[in-house]
DNA sequence: CGGTTAATTGAACGCATTCAACACGAGTGG
DNA sequence: CCACTCGTGTTGAATGCGTTCAATTAACCG
């Protein structure tokens, strides 16, 4: 049984773009093991890369503990340019990784190129657009409307196949702004609705994909 | 007596960029009057501004009438490139407000120039940084640390003088993510330890600005 | 099988909200 | 000058949502 990740597909733009099919071409193919990281938090930013397969999460942890996580990342998807010189949040292989990286110094030699300068603009410009849906979500939305919105992101707005989710409960609740008590619990409130269900913890099925969305606000 | 507005220096990032410079040279002047909208959410993006004088703030308010502010923009910074196509934030004169403007696609025009290119570009990233760290300040800052921190941001590292605010305790509370009452308790409470002295309510001093950065955490 | 980590569930607590009343300041008109 | 109003901000008391702490169950792997 071949069964997918689910993607992440709540910016609703396509993440094959000029710039991810640069990399494709001149991209050096790198392997990563479950929880590697693809660089830390303060590196030197030197490396784009693209996601060929499996998931990357993004974290970032505050001097006295505590833990966000920035944005999970998909085959297709671009990482590594959501900040300046140095890196803000670091970037962890979430399943076994295969990536491709360009050194951005390699990228930049491209520079007369004016259709991949707007790509890295084009890219730079949707890491921007889900930070600011991301800060909606952290600011306005309750526990509840938060688990539902992040279930929806999950599930491509397709046919409502099961779906495995590569992150834990705890990845979760930090990318959500909770404990991991409260997604528990919100998630088991969901199921008893019958708007989601869970066959193993790590792998589920949305019956009621429009009813979720209506109430994540 | 010259009292000029509180400016927000978060970013540590300075805004005279290679695209201000640009605007400078080609804005047309504009002036707003307070509360009046530099632009409304969902219109198109064509313009981009950088505020001379005044505050801005962006808003955004979702379909059950929940608020969010975005950020305040203060001389030299520039609002409007938040986006893609559509602006997801509405853009208004929180006091009066003189800015330049100038038209996307007059800025597209100058498209050869790569110095050009990567100033908006940085931009871009200026932005993507705000939006990163006030996500942070969202999920994992409580009231206290939120309202502390905020003061802090307006207040330039340099003498601790009395600076006015333009927003209201309302603007405050949609930025950080709580209520008007919450931020009116906390401010008190700082205000009682000596952390904060509030001649007026839009105008104070930090006499100890260092002891307030600190439990900003 | 144990042994270990991840996830769920329950009960008590606490922080921020909600609801309500009050204070303050600015502007208006008697 | 005072009285009145309206918008804004502050303060108090009660409620509730999410957290915290603790115990139990489920999943994973040797």
């Amino acid at each position: 049984m071949t069964l997918t990740f689910a993607a992440n597909d709540s910016s609703g733009i396509a993440p094959d773009s000029a710039l991810a099919e640069t990399i494709q071409r001149h991209g050096v193919r790198i392997k990563f093991q479950r929880d590697e990281e693809l660089y830390a938090q303060d590196d030197d930013v030197d490396r784009l890369f693209r996601v060929v397969r499996g998931v990357v999460r993004t974290t970032r942890v505050t001097a006295d503990g505590r833990r966000q996580i920035g944005s999970f990342y998909y085959p297709g998807e671009i990482v590594g340019l959501e900040t300046g010189r140095q890196h803000i949040f670091s970037a962890e292989a979430l399943t076994d990784v295969e990536a491709q990286a360009v050194r951005r110094s390699a990228v930049c030699a491209f520079a007369g190129d004016v259709e991949l300068d707007r790509a890295i603009l084009d890219a730079t410009r949707l890491e921007l657009v889900r930070a600011q849906s991301h800060m909606l979500m952290l600011s306005l939305k309750n526990a509840r409307e938060k688990v539902a919105a992040f279930l929806v992101s999950l599930v491509p707005s397709g046919p409502a196949d099961t779906v495995e989710m590569a992150m834990s409960r705890q990845d979760i609740a930090d990318y959500l702004g909770l404990t991991i008590e409260t997604v528990s619990r919100m998630l088991g409130q969901l199921q008893d609705e019958a708007l989601v269900e869970f066959p193993t913890t790590r792998r589920f099925r949305l019956p009621r994909r429009a009813a979720l969305e209506t109430l994540a606000a």
